[in-house]
DNA sequence: CCGCAATGCTTTAAGCTCAAAGCATGTTGC
DNA sequence: GCAACATGCTTTGAGCTTAAAGCATTGCGG
């Protein structure tokens, strides 16, 4: 929905939070909606098992499920499900962990470390093509308050 | 030469644009997630029934299912069981378009325009809140800045 | 006016997501 | 050593989301 264009005309103040935050989402909607495009056209995956891989990708010892769903930001009921599906497809193993019964080390396979790296390449390029019409000094200007912004937020949730 | 000199002439990285599509998008999440924990909390509903509430709130005359969906940015099918759950609340109705015997008006009830302006006034504090530790220049500097770059986002998944 | 494409909505199947409840194992205090 | 609490994972139930297929109606070209 555009959302902005229906605050447009209202007097500046009170809703400039309310703007400013509907510009972020409608950034962050926009480009994640052109990524899950592009990962299911060209790789038929999805964002989750992309982002679980790439967890997993950083970390060659392997990470527990705990471990990955406090990485991922997302509930410990979701992982389970993500890595068995990626497990069906033999892109991850769950490996008993020596020192701890109730935990499995999950891991890339080497299939999935070669799928990781083809679908990692294309994201770059994909990232760098959707912010193409940033400029250098905009990138480092929005890095930096986005940085701040972010420490608000964290701190307001808290 | 001080490190801050130094990062200045520093050659754009190959992965800045990526580094900041993360914080974006760390921005958005983080927000996002504290409004659905808080629409869940005090209101027990969710983030897209709130969006079309919104919707609604701003075309008393109503919205076809299509429009709404439009709006929202989702698919058609998607609107279809919102609007049920929606509907059998109470809070928004469907009746028949005069002009075309395919299309529903949707519109919200008495009720749903009383929950919405409820809604609508907490969701406002919240926001307020969450960016309270981001000052006035700060903030238009970043809407601006995300203006630019919700203008390159669009031009490369167009 | 008739055929047919376009439009509006719903259904379906698959996957993602969470909170809450449950089970197994580990850890701590007594 | 054992009770009680904590931790790691899975299951369950509900809702959101999409793409694709299907049905009904509209509107257009011939």
């Amino acid at each position: 929905m555009d959302a902005e264009t229906a605050l447009a005309g209202l007097p500046p103040g009170r809703k400039d939070n309310l703007r400013l935050w509907l510009r972020l989402l409608t950034c962050a909607t926009l480009m994640e909606r052109e990524i899950r495009r592009r990962l299911r056209a060209e790789f038929n995956t999805t964002l989750p098992r992309f982002d679980m891989l790439a967890a997993l990708d950083r970390a060659p010892e392997g990470l527990t499920l705990g471990e990955v769903s406090r990485r991922m930001m997302v509930s410990n009921g979701n992982v389970t499900g993500l890595a068995s599906r990626l497990e069906e497809e033999g892109l991850v193993e769950r490996r008993l962990d020596a020192n701890d019964r109730r935990a499995f080390r999950l891991r890339l396979t080497p299939l999935g470390a070669r799928e990781f790296a083809r679908q990692s390449r294309a994201h770059e390029v994909w990232v760098n093509a959707l912010l193409a019409g940033v400029t250098p000094a905009d990138r480092a200007a929005l890095h930096a308050l986005l940085g701040r912004a972010k420490h608000s937020i964290a701190e307001g949730s808290a």
